[in-house]
Order: C-alpha cells, then structure tokens, then sequence
DNA sequence: ACTTGACCTTCCAGTTACTGGAAGGTGTAC
DNA sequence: GTACACCTTCCAGTAACTGGAAGGTCAAGT
C-alpha cells in the first residue's frame, strides 16, 4: 500500500502522515524500489487511533505516550487516568467559559441591533466591546 | 508613560505589547531620549479594547479591522455583525462538540475504571479508544 | 518516441499569537 | 563602582500542520 491509498483508507493526508512519521508517531515504513514509502496494513489502525485521540482531544505528545504504552506492552495507568481527567476539566471549564462568551456577544448584538439605524451598529459594537472590559476588570 | 506602567495598567506583558506594535495593532509609539517607548494614555484603552476583543474569542486580523473602522471613523457595519454572527455560531458547535466529547470520555473512563483491577485501565482506554473510531467511522 | 498527468520524494517556509533568551544600552541607589 | 531593574533589537521556538518548489517515477495516450 502506497501513501494514497493510506490517506483513502484513513482521511489523513500525506503531508500529514509524513509530518507524523517525522515526529516519530508513525514508524519509518520500508521503501519500494523506486523510495516509495510501503505501507502494511497495520498502519490504518495505528492511523485511526491517533485521529480518535486527536478528536477527543488530546495532544500528540499524549497520544505518542499511549502508543508507546501500547508498543510495550507497558501499562502508565496513571498517565493515562490523569489525561482522562485533566481532558474533562479543561473541557467543562471551557464550555462555563463559552456559554459565557455567548451571552455576552449576543448581548452586545442584541443592544446594537435594537439601535435606531443611524447609530447602528458598529459605533455601538465597538462602544460595548471597549467598555466590557473596564467593567469585568474593575 | 514606559512600557513597564503600560503592562501593569493592562496586564499585557511587553513582550505581547511590542509585538501588537510590530503587526500594526498599536501605533509606533514616540521615543524618549533614551529610546525608550513614551506612551499616551489613549494607549490603554485601545490595549484594553484588543484584550476583551481577544476574550470573545477574535483574532487579531478581525481586531485589526474593528480598530482601523474606528480609527478612520468608517463603519463596516456589515462586516462586524457578520463577525459576532459567525463567532456565535462558532461557539454554539464547539460547545455541542465539547458536550459531545465530555460524553465520551466520561463513557471510556468509566468503563475502564469499572474493570477488575487486574484489567484496569490503560488496556480498556487504548481499546476503547481504537475502536470508538471505526464504530463511529462505520 | 514523446508528452501528459498522477503519483512520489525531500526540503524550506509560513501559519497564530505569542514567549524565551541573548546581547547590549540606561538609570538609579547604595 | 557595582548591583539591579529597566529598556532596546533580533533570532528562534511553540503546535500541528499546510503550501510550494524542484525533481524523480510510472502508466497511458498520441
């Protein structure tokens, strides 16, 4: 299996797959006879796996110490349980701070948008963004 | 006013506030005899308006183009209330994302932690992982 | 035989929003 | 005179890629 068809198989492009197996999250695969890079089909896998854990969130430095884990057969259960938690406590932080962001931009586009036309909106936008800050901070 | 005042007035470090003057974001400031950067007043709250900007999550472009309208006292209406649109729909998908997400996580690390603790956790997370993709995919 | 086009290779540079650090000048207090 | 905090510029690095140049390889079509 050449490159293409690894990025059909798995929806990672080359550049992609080369950039992983530079920083090391893909083993250097053998070449064919014309330097082709020649795939075995273990690598969907280990392709997939990395894509899952991208989505979930993780970083590629953890995702590098999962597979290293999984390469030996070494169980780092703390490591992994600890970036399971620390995963959920950025995501539930993140979240209080979006809806908070929200509010406050619909706020800021609702008040601009109930102006009369002449004053709207821009002047009111940037009035509101420029005075939001002095409020929360002092 | 030197840059040290101008940071502890914003709580902008300085290296942040030279490089918003190397990107056009802050005006070239004038010299004292030393060199140094004399700031006026105004500068803090044109800093200000760029930090609660960035804390409803606009980049630096956008911010650039809020300043520039209100430097040249032209409104590109559109264009600002586009941004607020287009941020909060951001934000609403991120936010179901994360919800999403935390989901999960929370699904794979209580099926690991509800192992005997001979199998816990790191075997059941990594498979968890592996194949939540390709259920999803499939 | 030649060319087109789709592949593949490596390497260098750019993205965002900074941050760290080196190397050196300035200002004040002890 | 020297310690120290401050200031300057410039270069490099961060994460996770992406774009593009310059060039090699392979199969099909003319």
């Amino acid at each position: 299996m050449f490159i293409q068809e690894l990025t059909q198989r798995t929806g990672v492009s080359a550049k992609t797959i080369r950039y992983y197996e530079s920083i090391g999250l893909l083993p250097d695969p053998p070449r064919a006879e014309n330097n082709y890079r020649q795939y075995s089909p273990e690598v969907i896998e280990r392709l997939r796996f990395i894509v899952t854990a991208r989505g979930l969130g993780f970083n590629l430095t953890d995702i590098g110490e999962f597979l290293a884990a999984r390469d030996e057969g070494t169980l780092p259960c703390k490591r992994v349980l600890d970036s399971f938690d620390q995963r959920i406590f950025d995501i539930d932080r993140r979240i209080a701070d979006l809806l908070a962001l929200r509010e406050t931009l619909n706020r800021i586009r609702r008040d601009g948008a109930a102006l009369p036309p002449d004053k709207r909106c821009d002047e009111q936008c940037i009035y509101e963004l420029a005075t939001y800050g002095q409020e929360v901070k002092s």
